[in-house]
DNA sequence: GACTTGGGTGAAGGATCACTCATATTCTGT
DNA sequence: ACAGAATATGAGTGATCCTTCACCCAAGTC
């Protein structure tokens, strides 16, 4: 077993240019992520889609990995934060209509970003990605509170859910058929929390 | 776009001996993807693990891809071998029994490696793995077959279904919830079964 | 026992890639 | 305008790793 690689960012851009930097990294490895993978995610490929000297990395991340971790805590918290919209939109819809809604986010949100979406998820347990894990974590608390104040199910239903998701949106990504997605994915989850419910009475 | 590699076996194995050396190589891949994941991959490495030496390596597989795509059939074949045992058990089981009993072997082998079904769910994209890819494609035909015998649906509802297993499954080994693991998919599976079939009456 | 073919070896070439450092440029406050 | 801080540069270094090749050993054949 490797040791955990550091993970945390070297220095703080701040003026806006160096900003600019990072960022410009940081959309640079999604890109590259998104498009060859973690093999041709190396940080001469990334200094250069980014217009930016190898060295202009390294003033700002320790290593490949820091930049993963940036990555990973950016899209965790693009989630959460979507998802938290659409949450705070439903208050009194049906169930039904409601998870078709979130569903609905799950789907344009992973299907954006598919690739770069597993690689992340693969990485955030080989390295320790905290910041994202606790964005994920947020996300999971808001899925669990979304349940239980319909009496659904807690936090492990929101945790099953959560992941059932991401194997269905990624083989329909894969195949093409993302046609009625959210919808199907709707049927998985509405029946998921309706056998669940029904298995053990609160 | 990296073209890719070639990915057939160089030559054959002709005698026994020849064949504990391939056996070998094959079986350390899969050892060192299960503990170290792709980037602990690297044709050193399996030569040692596997007691042999790089040439010998060489001698059966163009390259380290080609490791993967071997690897990768033998676990589609002994999945699909797996699924069909349980399908000819349940005959005339109810729904949700046989549903339940072929739970339990998707959960069984995935969660014997779970790592290394997931690398190898990716590369069998990256790469064309033809061979890996017909093994697949006829455990989803058994599926489909089980699903449209009971009207229940056909091949898209078996893919679905596939796809949503592995993200659940991986989730829950990832956290280690395997508890009830067999029982939660099944709801799942019934789940959306049950759903899809109310959505679109045949 | 000579010959053929299959099997096995590992040092070495060559490519890739992570990362550093000495130097140059740009910004910001005064 | 100037000093000092922040930012940017990219050739170079060393390590890792894929792959080849020239050579040796083992097994079967006549």
């Amino acid at each position: 077993m490797a040791d955990p690689p550091t993970v945390a960012p070297r220095k703080r851009p701040r003026q806006a240019r160096a900003a600019a930097t990072v960022e410009a990294i940081v959309e640079a490895s999604a890109r590259i992520l998104e498009a060859e993978g973690l093999a041709g995610f190396n940080t001469n490929a990334v200094a250069a889609l980014a217009g930016v000297s190898i060295g202009s990395l390294y003033q700002y991340f320790p290593g490949k990995e820091a930049i993963l971790a940036a990555l990973a805590e950016r899209e965790a918290e693009a989630f959460d934060a979507a998802l938290g919209a659409a949450l705070g939109e439903i208050g009194d819809l049906g169930t039904p209509s409601a998870v078709a809604r979130l569903a609905r986010v799950a789907v344009d949100h992973q299907t954006r970003h598919t690739r770069l979406a597993r690689i992340l998820d693969m990485e955030e347990q080989r390295l320790g990605l905290t910041e994202a894990q606790a964005a994920a974590g947020r996300t999971v608390q808001a899925i669990a509170k979304f349940l239980s104040d319909r009496h659904l199910g807690g936090e492990a239903a929101a945790l099953d859910i959560l992941h059932l998701s991401r194997g269905l949106i990624d083989g329909a990504v894969e195949r093409g058929t993302t046609d009625d997605l959210a919808k199907r994915l709707s049927w998985a989850i509405l029946g998921y929390l309706a056998l669940s419910r029904q298995a053990q009475p609160a």
